[in-house]
DNA sequence: AAAGCTTACAACCGCGCAAGT
DNA sequence: AACTTGCGCGGTTGTAAGCTT
């Protein structure tokens, strides 16, 4: 298929904005609002391209951006959503109000994943499961040590936040004993886990699923209760097995959601076709030889 | 003070997906 | 069905600023 290169014209203005020209993208967008970015360097008197303000814009310029001091709490939940989404950025930055997901690319790149990195090698000292942190194509997350020699088995590649909602099945509400701040979990995982939701392949006809590859990997409640609690807790807490879904709070459901199928989660049909109920789908989070 | 090194981050690049034609 | 266009994503690069020697 052929596309033309975005930034090829030669008249075009590259590498760092100047105060003016932001100024002027600014000014057209309050006018006329984003979107339809190919056309926007014209209409704002811009030598860019338009794919160039619209990072820009999403980036820097938005008046919605937080940026720098990344509080610890902050920190904390994007350690967590990178162990459970891997590099995707895009829908980590989505539970980060106020970040963008190259501001958190980046603070990874140079501070987390140093962070995460040297935690990783200290939880993977004998005794208890390990955290696994997903491994992407590029190598730029790297799984934590215990771990290397099942990479190869485990290893999941995937680059697209659309396709998460095919290997994670989500909302999950925590049990009220976990001392965590449920109230910033429940906000931080709502509409976009919902609409992802609606997309998991293994709801529809599509017989191919990458849930399907993992169902028949023997994993038990007990699995999902450790993997929730690396996610969820800092170490110090016990995760039961009861998880419970969550209702969507304003109770729609879209086809062939019912909401039988969130009181109950054997209700999927997803997960009925044999007696173990489980999260089948976080296989790729854990270390097979820990499994019990 | 100067040179070399490291860090942080803005910006670019190529690709894939979805919608439109 | 084939192709184009627009958009969004993640990986990578360039470089300014800060730090160390």
């Amino acid at each position: 298929m052929g596309r033309n290169p975005c930034c090829s014209k030669e008249e075009l203005n590259k590498g760092a904005w100047t105060a003016l020209e932001d100024k002027l993208l600014i000014s057209y967008i309050q006018a006329h609002g984003d979107g339809q970015w190919s056309n926007v360097p014209e209409r704002a008197g811009l030598k860019r391209c338009g794919k160039s303000c619209r990072l820009r814009w999403l980036n820097y310029l938005r008046p919605d951006i937080k940026r720098g001091n990344i509080s610890h709490d902050e920190e904390e939940l994007i350690i967590r959503l990178h162990n459970l989404l891997g590099n995707r950025w895009a829908l980590i930055a989505g539970r980060l109000p106020g970040r963008t997901d190259n501001e958190i690319k980046n603070y990874w790149n140079t501070t987390l994943g140093k962070k995460a990195k040297a935690q990783a090698s200290i939880e993977a000292s004998p005794g208890k499961y390990t955290k696994k942190i997903i491994s992407t194509e590029s190598g730029a997350t790297e799984p934590s040590s215990s771990s290397q020699a099942t990479k190869a088995k485990t290893e999941v590649i995937r680059t697209r936040a659309t396709m998460c909602s095919s290997q994670v099945i989500f909302p999950l509400q925590l049990p009220a004993s976990l001392d965590v701040d449920v109230t910033n979990f429940e906000e931080s995982f709502d509409e976009a886990m919902f609409e992802d939701w609606t997309r998991n392949p293994c709801l529809n006809n599509n017989a191919t699923t990458d849930i399907d590859e993992h169902r028949d990997s023997g994993l038990n409640s007990t699995v999902e209760a450790q993997v929730l609690h690396s996610l969820y807790s800092d170490g110090s807490h016990s995760l039961n097995s009861e998880v419970n879904l969550l209702k969507p709070s304003d109770g729609e459901f879209e086809e062939p959601f019912d909401e039988a199928m969130f009181k109950d989660w054997t209700a999927d049909p997803c997960l009925n076709d044999n007696s173990t109920v489980g999260l089948e789908s976080f296989a790729f989070l854990v270390d097979p030889d820990e499994w019990p």
